[in-house]
Order: C-alpha cells, then sequence, then structure tokens
DNA sequence: ATTTAATTCAAACGACTGTTTGAAACATGC
DNA sequence: GCATGTTTCAAACAGTCGTTTGAATTAAAT
C-alpha cells in the first residue's frame, strides 16, 4: 500500500469529475483515465456508476450531517431552556457544508458537488439523498418552528425551500460570484460567506408576512 | 398545416421531456418517439442538439425577458422621480417567470425547466443563458443598488446571488413543495408562490450586516 | 511452498448516442 | 404538364456508454 488504494483513488477522481462537469456527463471511462486504474475495477469495488455516485457523496456528506447534529446539540446544551437563537440554527446548518471548501483535502470540488445533487432530476439519487438528510431535515425543522414562534407551518416550509436554494446556488457556484466581486473565497474565506448566507436567510425567515395581494377581477 | 407543425412538435415534446429528466438524459431518440416525427427532423429544423435545447429555452424565456424588462420601465416611469420599492423591482423579476406555470400552453414544465439551467455545468448552454440574460442582469442590478441606498456593491451581489438560487430552486422543485404542505401550486396561484419569494428575499436584500467574526486563533 | 482468497487486467458484450446521407414525398410556381 | 424548392423518411455512420467475463496477477493463510 505504498501508492495509495484504488478505491480511494477512484473515489477523489470521480468526485472531481463529477463536480466539474456533472454526473451524467463523466463517464466511468474519463474517470479511470484519469485516475488510471482499470475499467472493470469500478465495478469491482462499488458495483455500478449509481452506487459509485452514492459513495462520493456518502464519504463527504455523511461526517458534514453527523456534525451538523452534533452542532446542534451542543447549542441546545449550552442554550439551556432558553430557545435557540434562529442565527444560531443557520450557523449549525451552513458551517459544516463550507468548512469544506477550505479543507485542503475535499478541496472546494465537494461543496459544488453537493450544490448541483439538488438540481438532479434524476430519481434513485434524489431518494438517496433524501435517506442521508432525513434526520437532518427533521432536527432542523423542528429548530426553526421553535425559532419562529409566529410563523405558520406552511410559511416556514416555504422559507424552509427558499433558504435551501439560496444555499445550493451558492455552492454549485462558488467560483462564479468570487470572479466577479474579486473576493477570493476558496481560500479559508468561508467565515465570511456562511455570515453573509445567515445574514440573509435569518432576515428571510423573519420576513412579515404581506397579506396576499387582491385579485384585479373575480374569476 | 392541418395538425400542428412538425417544429413546433419537436419543441414542445422536448420541452416537457428535458423538465422531467434534465437535458443530457433526454436523448433525440426519446423525443422523436414521444413527438412521432422523424429523427432527421431534429436536425434539418435546428441543425443540432444543443441548437435545439437553447431554442426550447429562448423560444419561452425571451418572451419572459421582455416582458420583465418593460414592466420595470413601466413601474419606473409611474413611481416618477421617487426610487422604486424593493418590493415592486422583485415583482417585475418574479412575476414574467412564475406566471408560465399558470399558462396552460406552456404548463408547469417549463419553469422546472428554467430552474434547472442554473445548475448545469455546461459551458455552451452557460454562455448562451448569460447572453439570454444580459441585459436583465444589467437593469435589475442597478435597480436593485438603487433601491438599497446604504448597501455595498460587494454585498449586493452576494444577496443577488442567493436570489437567484431561491427563485431558481423554487422553480425547479415546484411540485416538491407542493405535495408536502398540501397547496395545489401548479393551479394560477402563482401568485402567492411570488408573494412569498418576495417577503423572504426582500427581507434578506434588507438584512443588517452583521460584523466579521473575530477569527479564533491568529493565522 | 502450496492453497486460498482478493484484486487487477485486457477484451468484448449489446445497447444507445448525435449526426449524416441520399432517396423518396410533398408543396409550390410556371 | 414540368420544374423547383421544401420537408420527410429509412438506413447507416462512427463512437461512446455501463456492464460482464475469464484469465492473469498479487496478497494472505496454512
Amino acid at each position: 500500500m505504498a501508492k495509495t488504494d484504488t478505491k480511494t483513488r477512484i473515489l477523489d477522481t470521480a468526485e472531481r469529475l463529477f463536480a466539474q462537469k456533472g454526473f451524467d456527463a463523466v463517464s466511468l471511462r474519463n474517470i479511470i483515465a484519469s485516475a488510471k486504474v482499470n475499467l472493470a475495477a469500478v465495478h469491482y469495488h462499488f458495483g455500478s456508476k449509481q452506487a459509485l455516485v452514492h459513495s462520493v457523496i456518502a464519504r463527504r456528506l455523511r461526517p458534514i450531517n453527523g456534525e451538523r447534529l452534533t452542532n446542534l446539540a451542543e447549542a441546545r446544551a449550552k442554550s439551556g431552556r432558553r430557545p435557540l437563537k434562529l442565527e444560531r440554527v443557520l450557523d449549525c446548518l451552513f458551517r459544516p457544508l463550507f468548512r469544506v471548501q477550505a479543507d485542503p483535502k475535499a478541496g472546494p470540488t465537494f461543496a459544488r458537488l453537493v450544490g448541483r445533487v439538488m438540481g438532479e432530476r434524476n430519481e434513485g439519487l434524489h431518494k438517496f439523498m433524501m435517506g442521508e438528510l432525513a434526520e437532518v431535515i427533521i432536527q432542523f425543522g423542528a429548530a426553526f418552528e421553535a425559532a419562529l414562534p409566529g410563523l405558520t407551518k406552511e410559511e416556514a416550509d416555504w422559507r424552509s425551500h427558499f433558504m435551501a436554494g439560496a444555499m445550493a446556488h451558492t455552492l454549485c457556484n462558488a467560483d462564479l460570484l468570487v470572479r466577479f466581486t474579486g473576493t477570493d473565497a476558496d481560500a479559508s474565506d468561508y467565515e465570511s460567506t456562511v455570515r453573509r448566507l445567515i445574514d440573509f436567510t435569518a432576515a428571510g425567515f423573519r420576513a412579515k408576512v404581506s397579506p396576499p395581494t387582491r385579485p384585479r377581477k373575480k374569476k
């Protein structure tokens, strides 16, 4: 085992290529050519391309989701019986995800990958992600409700949806914005990204619900 | 020309399938089988698959962007020399896009398609979209600046980014949320979707900029 | 050293991809 | 009528796709 394991070399290469061009656009032959392994090795170690995709995602996402949940639990413990502040909950949700951008091992590639997953229409992948995120959705959904006592459940769901969109899009096109504004966010500047995202989404969650616009004509 | 034109039948079918499964996942043979036309007809009328994708998008997006710009111009004219309210600007941006969900001709399929485009990593498609959106980005960027006098240009760019993410994700997964909450949004209820999105993003834009978190250790 | 298991390898499988071709079918103008 | 240009059609092109196979290689265990 002098050189890196075949299995992890496949994972690393697949992660990089998937993040760059998408899951469908990258073929197994692209991966094995770049990873310098045999084509059959993919099926030997993972079984199928679909399973490889799942492994690539799960390897990073599972620790992230674990960190999210422990962060939330710790915050809850520290705050005693006082309800958690919304910004605190959002921080627990965002930080573990954006921190991997600063991680030299994972690199900025994976974050983009996670952002991309949410836009995929692949049925199996969607099911898989929902399974991975199930506990996170439950715990943080409850935390949001607790932090926003005045808000309808329905409205809270919609706003969680908006928040998820802002988060995913930011991950997916992190480099895009950097080029526009000149900030170098690929460095350990993920802190300011998280701060900006919290500012925006927390205010969005707390927004006053405006009354429905009266219809111009009766149907 | 008793039955619908071949060209538009290809466009309609491609739009529907692309929205359901994505651009890469749908082959030309899937399209021509469902549209009941010959395979070569695609290349005869459009030249290539890439060109077909562009046509599918442009057919709906171009009128939408036109409507966005005229709405903004009209709002500006009505408001005289008073600066436009942020909510008004957002309404001009969102409404034409979400209105197509209620359009029985376009159906809810196209909206999803637009949402999906933003997550695509395809280089050519991205260039194409930027070209289509150029004027919209310029005009509305200026309108946001005018409506948010206190905000840095940099912070405004980030928040525009967050807003775009919330918008795209909402379009892309409109059905998802509907199933959860029980609202039937595929009907002409796009009004309330727009209202909710305006509430959320307007508050996000106006959020107080919190100071940077002090670093735990000096690097 | 011999047996057993785990891993790598080249080669092929059938199915599918976007695109091209050249001949038919159609419509239109003279 | 014939000629013109436009549109449709079946068939094939050259690749690429994910997956499978069976032998060759390496590692581990006895």
